[in-house]
DNA sequence: ACGTATTGTTGAATCGATCCAAAGCCACGT
DNA sequence: ACGTGGCTTTGGATCGATTCAACAATACGT
């Protein structure tokens, strides 16, 4: 309004520009939306007009609003965003979800907050047209959540028990597990332990196979129940089997090996069920000079690919990553209303060199 | 329209509820907006009428518009989107800026392409506040297809040469590279070879220093600048300094590499532009059995966490990487129209294993 | 000269919310 | 009976574009 309004910034509209050059708006639209429909010579007018102004071409905002469509996914975690950038399995992850995004042209906006708060409200104000959910911590808030914003969405490792009417692909965590086992006892093991993901959001210790069945996070429970199908099959006596609820961290897995090895009766097979759980335990073993496989064999879980050059390459079950990031893209943005239902995925057993023959 | 309607997702709009409440769209959107303002019992009415319908709150493509703030930050680069997931350096920087954001709940949407043509509509078409563009690689036209959208944005790594007039945040690439190169010098080496990051678009090979100074990237020409100013300082003739320009990954590196101590005088130590760079490069040595410092030093840049856990570790400049995405969300965020100008930051030399005095 | 394509342009309607000035309602004091 | 003030609620204006049916202008065939 004021003449010397030139601090505020782009107050000018697609509307300021059409009046400018003396079109209606229409034709002002159509010259950024479709300039071969008008004429060469009223299109010059309007660009002119449009670079004298100022003028950085159609706000999307206001086109979003009519075109309805976002043409973005939303990927969503309860953890930091920087989970995104760290965390291993969420990188192989990401980075397949965007090679499928690239292919199909759709942007990508990490959902995540600080606290609970907040991320409530971030999935109900993000600007997406579905959403992709890490459920690795804090699943079911999210996609309580994300179920909310009745858009299209996907689980991803939402396990068996939860409902049945979201979407999901996951892994068969339970036969995973077991052929995990199976390698082991296969290879003539007998004494067990376990370095679980966490089974409630109260930190790290020893736990017991009750408190897993009871666990928040389906993929510790059904993991632990694969384990241990198997290791009951060849007659091994599971109650005796430690297991310790890490936090997928140095720090718990450390401070679980510390617990497991000052027991009387030490392991000589480890079931990891992360490959990250088990690449730090790696590192715990070999500063106390626990060889592995000689010593010990672990087994991790995911098949991050860190596992393949690790020293040494650890054996592991690797879920088809690339292969559920491209599921998942695809039914947000194929969807028609329809749900895709649940999609459990097979996993595979890698055997490299962290699992070797009993020693005993 | 069809009373069979039931197929079609979520034609329910605010305006919807509010008639089936029987109150006004404006009290119906205070129910959701400010809760506290309206009497209980009618909040009740409205939420239940939202809760029958399949409502599922306020679309933020109707609050955006009237908002006019998207409150998230775009970050661009040229390359796929995979880029962030994959590239060291783009991790250790999206981990810092997206750590920003979660302090001050802005989101992220990444933004690429896998061709030009898409990326410009990407960029025109983003919903962001601000752009964080990536220089790594098409600098320039990333740089004036985001400055055309007239939104705040600041470019990473951008360098000197380029338009004074966008805001930059960047290392000072020549001290640092003088840093590394005096490094070397002080330790008695003259034989040096450069492991250039790329120089043009067209791929990998031997270079010079006439084509680096003419590079589309500056931080490419700026770095050899910093090192052969270093080196002609102690009369080193860098005209006889091999320079092999790589596209950043394993293939170019070896091949560089292959190439460097194919000739007949084979350097002592090696300037690689990129901790990846050098990374790579720690590999083919070891598989040629050239041992690092012993028969060749080699010296980083960047600062990416692999390289304190490599074999050896780095020796590297260290950016200030978390800084620098500190800074870029800061200027995006707290932008009031006056762009904030380049800012240069210092880098830091960090002498780990893989460097140490020359053996000849 | 007059209908008929062809091509370009207009202006109203729409997308889905938020904001705000004005009005309605109710209780209270005088 | 009437003014006052505190809550609520209303309905119109607005954000910035796109879309489309209708209309204007020009060229073409007979």
């Amino acid at each position: 309004m004021a003449p010397l309004a030139s601090g505020k910034t782009r107050p000018v509209r697609l509307a300021d520009i059409a009046k400018a050059a003396g079109v209606s708006h229409g034709t002002a639209s159509n010259v950024f939306a479709r300039p071969e429909i008008v004429r060469e010579e009223v299109r010059e007018r309007v660009k002119a007009a449009a670079e004298a102004m100022g003028y950085g071409g159609p706000d999307p905002k206001g086109r979003l609003l009519r075109a309805g469509k976002v043409n973005a996914i939303g990927v969503a975690t309860a953890e930091p965003l920087s989970y995104f950038f760290d965390d291993p399995f969420a990188r192989v992850m990401m980075a397949s979800i965007s090679q499928a995004c690239d292919a199909t042209g759709a942007g990508i906006s990490l959902v995540s907050a600080a606290n609970s708060e907040q991320l409530a409200w971030n999935i109900q104000s993000a600007l997406v047209d579905g959403f992709i959910v890490f459920c690795i911590d804090g699943g079911s808030k999210l996609v309580e959540l994300a179920r909310e914003r009745k858009l299209p969405f996907v689980a991803l490792d939402l396990d068996s028990d939860d409902d049945e009417a979201v979407a999901a692909i996951g892994v068969d965590n339970i036969a995973g597990a077991g052929l995990a086992a199976r390698h082991l006892t296969e290879l003539g093991h007998r004494r067990f332990a376990v370095l679980a993901l966490p089974v409630a959001d109260s930190g790290f210790g020893p736990t017991t196979q009750e408190q897993v069945e009871k666990a928040f996070y389906s993929g510790t429970r059904d993991r632990l129940r694969g384990y241990f199908a198997e290791l009951s099959r060849v007659d091994i006596d599971v109650s005796r089997v430690p297991i310790y609820e890490t936090v997928n961290d140095e720090e718990s897995v450390w401070a679980g090996l510390d617990h497991i090895f000052a027991g009387a009766e030490t392991p000589t097979a480890i079931l990891a069920m992360s490959d990250r759980i088990a690449l730090h335990a790696l590192d715990w073993l070999r500063q106390h000079d626990i060889t592995v496989p000689g010593d010990v064999s672990i087994v991790g879980f995911d098949g991050v690919p860190e596992g393949a050059v690790s020293k040494p390459p650890l054996t592991t079950i690797v879920q088809p990553i690339a292969e559920m990031g491209r599921l998942a893209v695809k039914a947000i943005l194929e969807n028609d209303g329809s749900p895709t239902s649940r999609q459990l995925l097979p996993v595979e057993l890698v055997v490299r060199a962290s699992s070797g023959p009993s020693s005993t």
